[in-house]
DNA sequence: GTCTATACTTCGATAGAC
DNA sequence: GTCTATCGAAGTATAGAC
């Protein structure tokens, strides 16, 4: 049958879903989120699953947007801080989140909609953070940095989430590494004249 | 039964099978890697799967050892180049490496023998590396570098990755961020004794 | 070394009663 | 909105013939 009926958008009994899925993709990864699992995990049938999600695939879609949002949120409450910069950075660290955005990284790999929807907020999360970083650098005197804000925002990113994946994985600290690139963002303006000087070059 | 007849490590099948097993990793993600699509994508019976693998688990394990074999040995060969630093930066932004090693780390989120395997080779990694760069820094007169060279390798481990998995995931170059990093290893000593300001600092 | 046959489990998804 | 019942497909794994 192609017109089943759908549960509400706003229905509790969702959110609850949605909650415990996150949950369980954090702790035993995408591949554990079947709608068995999930219901025994959440305490109910794994009916209700595909009451609320037509498939497995709107679960997941739901899921990312979710946690996009959470993000995204939390990204702006970062840049009302003293340093935004480190703010930004620790928020991409964070190991609970990177978990998280590993797995579904992994999940776009293979699964179209996913893929759109997370590149979809890489290209957000970029506009957002480079937003940020050219209001630090004006704060600072810099109007015209050599680094483009854009590539800023990417290399800090990227470095976080770097960061947050081997932390998690060696369950430890990286030594003086994660100092030092916080010792990076603290002082940005050096960082930057140093980065701009190898932006020229090639 | 406990004690299944298994196939030889040097059996041409199972390197047929473990070769099978890394492309359909790479290409649909490690939950595409059954033993019913291995075989059909090997053009074996599923049955063959677990001839020459005790379990999935061992499949696994075994065809992570040889990506990670695959990879120092690809490290130790840059390591004779001209610039060591930057083709291990380069190595590790290689996007068909970094499809797989994502689709590892999240197996390692939740498997346990995979997780001991992935933190060995990256202790392996580390190892490696700092070696390179000890000697990158020697032959440029730096004999006690101000950042630890294991934290150094840690760094650019994790800018390349990060690079790698954003690269992969939009399918397009990023901006000029690679490119300031990549001129950043090339002026190495210039880069570090920018770095060794932050690192002393606080 | 590879095949057939097969046991058992878990999966996604739907229909329909309450 | 939640339940029971149920399908067919796909998963891991083993035994035993050839």
């Amino acid at each position: 049958m192609v017109n089943r009926r759908i549960g509400k958008e706003d229905s509790e009994t969702r959110q609850h879903l949605l909650e415990a899925a996150e949950q369980l993709m954090r702790e035993e990864g995408y591949a554990a989120v079947t709608s068995r699992k999930l219901a025994s995990f959440a305490g109910l049938k794994p009916q209700l699953v595909h009451y609320y999600f037509r498939t497995m695939d709107e679960l997941f879609e739901a899921l990312f947007k979710r946690v996009a949002d959470k993000h995204l949120s939390a990204l702006k409450e970062v840049s009302a801080q003293e340093n935004p910069l480190v703010g930004m950075f620790e928020l991409s660290c964070d190991s609970a989140n990177s978990v998280l955005h590993l797995e579904f990284l992994a999940l776009a790999n293979h699964r179209k909609n996913i893929h759109d929807q997370v590149t979809a907020f890489g290209r957000e999360l970029n506009r957002t953070e480079s937003a940020i970083i050219l209001d630090v650098l004006r704060k600072e005197g810099i109007e015209t940095p050599g680094v483009a804000p854009e590539d800023l925002s990417t290399i800090i990113e990227t470095m976080a989430r770097g960061m947050a994946f081997a932390e998690n994985l060696n369950a430890r600290p990286l030594g003086n590494a994660r100092n030092i690139l916080t010792g990076c963002l603290a002082k940005f303006s050096v960082t930057l004249r140093a980065l701009s000087e190898f932006s020229d070059a090639d």
